[in-house]
RNA sequence: GCCGCUAUAGCUCAGUGGUAGAGCGCACCCUUGGUAAGGGUGAGGUCGCGUGUUCGAAUCACGCUGGCAGCACCA
């Protein structure tokens, strides 16, 4: 290298530091000042992460990464994951380090061995975690020839690790860093020592099988999954939303509330309960009259179809594994996995004509899937279960019409539903596709202008379309953050071809409409899963199973209660009543445990003077009021949102 | 489906080779109490299912089923 060249380093702020020759990102950061030094972990040198022990030849751009900056984050999670192996192969050193990446908030690493991690291991290691940062151990980058790094591994026992450096191309170089006697291939960068991982930022969480390389045909590994922080206060608050996710898990709250439940003997399938049952219908009629507003028909179609059926569209190839069947006179039935051949065959009843069209037919459609065991998760990922489904036939040249109008509607109802954020996908043809380019040309188009139109931002999904045609997904964020998708809107032009659906057009011949399957909730399931979660199971008012309880301070008032209690009802409202001999304490504790919204409690005063004293969920104070205004103050919150 | 963990009363959980426990809930009784647990009595369990080991299994082993965490999958 050039030793005597001048290397100039140009700061963010346009500022220039010249050098004598080659100079460490941790020189810089010297020079600058003492303070920097101390906090700097990584320096970008023209866009590009280094370590800061790594000397810079040529003039760069260059600026330096402390622990202040989000990038950070990044950095120490990687450094987590190394320390993590250093520990492993310290306590085991017949395990197998294989690939330790950082995540969203944290990192994991995956080893190969042969007996189980317990919970007993995950807190041993953590131990010595600790024990590597205070030894802080110098973290040293070195570049090695590929055939030397391959051979080097191999002799220490390391065959995954030589896997990844064949897998490397030839053209980039093989960097290895050290840290006390533990060596890892890796990219870097890192952090100078061990020690700027503090000792209590971070914590393992658990131990998971994980397939190497991700493919399911390969030999499973045991990913150790931890988290890491900047400080001790990011990682208490991070555990502490944690926990405040856990309190919200819809499975927990669906089994206190009383919503509905799972059983062995239909693993995947929901039993509501009056509940929960509730709610449903609730979504469902608010639905079932949106849908009406927009222009859809409703309809019902069969939930056990011949597999003939299945064979023309197409799904008894592709799918028969997640299809549910059954046998009768000699025929095989599936129970249908989506309902849009169903659809098709109510549009091919008669003649359509293109002033039919566009035809939007719509079905709370009934669908049966054999999903693997392990991807069952409560509401969220079920067997059987109802979608907010319809299809809208319409010619070519009315699809960025009919988006557009989908949009309006979809936002319209997140927003009834309390979701203002939503984001939308945008995902393209897909190397293997049916149809032509210039279909494929047209339809994207049509699209995106609707998407534009509708005033919405997205985001490109490279080559995620479906094969039959592009594809637009809504992801709406929940209370604390967290993303869902639901809705998607899916441009098809081979299904009404493949199910040979028709219609007359101005030019009076035959043409196929295209088809527009088209989600807002996605799964009532799901969705009210969802529902559940983003509320903590505290339902708004509208959507509440039980909407107020009305009780006594003693028995003495129980005629009033009643009496209360049949005009709660009378006003439509979903009521109930509590005359058990249990302290007015206990009743209200029991009831804001249920999180109904509202308490009418009537003691003496009350019974007297025709007012009722009520409590509001959340609240810790009450107000009495004049029963008839108390009662319509319910009704009016109790207004289902389109109809406000 | 794969790896690991797991399954005891309606719920939450303790017990871990020698005839099944607690709290809450439930039933009944006492108590009539003004806003997050008043007191007493009692009922309630083939310890997920099957096979094996053992004099003896809820407890140990194996298999199955369900659940949990993750991976893979998600038309």
């Amino acid at each position: 290298m050039n030793a005597n060249k001048k290397v100039a380093l140009t700061l963010p702020d346009g500022s220039v530091r010249e050098f004598d020759g080659p100079v460490t990102g941790m020189t810089l950061a010297q020079d600058i000042g003492p303070g920097l030094a101390k906090a700097a972990l990584v320096i970008v040198v023209n866009g590009e992460q280094w370590d800061l022990s790594r000397e810079i030849t040529t003039n760069s751009d260059v600026s330096i990464i402390t622990n202040r900056d989000d990038e950070a984050l990044e950095i120490i999670r990687h450094d987590a994951a190394h320390i993590l192996a250093e520990a492993v192969k310290e306590l085991w050193p017949d395990t197998q380090v294989t690939i330790g990446p950082a995540i969203e908030n944290g990192f994991y690493y995956d080893f190969a061995r042969e007996e189980p991690f317990t919970p007993e291991d995950l807190e041993t290691i953590e131990k010595r975690m600790r024990q590597i940062v205070e030894r802080n151990e110098e973290i040293i980058r070195t570049e090695m020839p590929r055939d030397e790094a391959f051979d080097f591994f191999r002799s220490q026992g390391e065959e995954y690790k030589a896997e990844i450096i064949a897998s490397i191309p030839s053209n980039e170089p093989i960097t290895l860093y050290k840290q006390g006697e533990f060596i890892d291939l890796c990219r870097g960068p890192h952090l100078p020592s061990t020690k700027y991982l503090g000792s209590d930022t971070f914590k393992l969480m658990n131990v998971a099988g994980a397939y190497w390389r991700g493919d399911s045909n390969n030999e499973m590994l045991q990913r150790i999954y931890g988290t890491a922080w900047r400080t001790k206060k990011e990682l208490k608050a991070y555990l502490l939303r944690l926990e405040e996710a856990e309190k919200r898990d819809h499975r927990k709250l669906g089994k206190e509330l009383d919503l509905f439940h799972f059983q062995e003997e239909a693993a995947g399938m929901p039993f509501w309960h009056p509940n929960g049952w509730t709610i449903y219908t609730q979504i469902e009629g608010y639905m079932r009259r949106k849908q009406r507003e927009y222009g859809y028909r409703e309809i019902n179609t069969p939930k056990l179809v011949d597999r003939k059926l299945w064979e023309v569209s197409g799904h008894w190839d592709k799918f028969r594994e997640h299809m549910y069947t059954t046998e009768s006179d000699e025929c095989v039935f599936a129970l249908k996995p989506m309902n849009c051949p169903c659809h098709v065959q109510v549009f091919n009843q008669g003649l359509v004509s293109y002033r039919d069209l566009p035809m939007r037919l719509a079905e709370f459609g009934s669908c049966h899937r054999y999903e693997p065991s392990g991807a069952l998760h409560g509401l969220m990922r079920v067997r059987s279960f109802v979608q907010d489904d319809a299809h809208i036939f319409c010619e070519k040249d009315k699809i960025t019409e009919e988006t557009e109008i989908f949009c309006k509607m979809l936002l319209e109802v997140y927003k009834d539903f309390g979701f203002e954020d939503v984001k939308v996908k945008f995902s393209d043809r897909p190397e293997v596709r049916a149809g032509s380019d210039e279909v494929w040309d047209e339809a994207e188009k049509h699209l995106r202008d609707a998407i534009e139109h509708a005033g919405l931002k997205y985001t490109a999904n490279p080559g995620e379309g479906a094969f039959y045609g592009p594809k637009i997904e809504f992801v709406l964020t929940d209370a604390i953050g967290r993303d869902w998708q639901c809705g998607t809107l899916q441009v098809d032009f081979i299904t009404p071809e493949r199910l040979n659906a028709n219609y007359v057009g101005v030019d009076n011949k035959k043409h196929h409409p295209v088809m527009l399957h088209r989600a807002i909730l996605g799964s009532f399931e799901r969705f009210i899963g969802i529902l559940i979660e983003n509320h903590a199971g505290r339902f708004p008012m509208w959507l509440a199973p039980k909407q107020v309880v009305v009780t006594g301070i003693t028995a003495d008032q129980d005629d009033y209660v009643k009496e209360v209690y049949k005009k709660l009802s009378d006003a439509g409202l979903r009521a109930d009543i509590d005359l058990r001999n249990e302290k007015i304490n206990y009743k209200v504790r029991e009831h804001s445990h249920a999180k109904v919204p509202a308490i009418f409690v009537a003691g003496g005063r009350e019974a007297e003077n025709n007012t009722i004293t009520v409590r509001r969920l959340g609240s810790k104070n009450q107000e009495t009021l004049d029963l008839m205004d108390a009662i319509n103050t319910l009704v009016t919150e109790s207004i289902d949102p389109d109809k406000r």
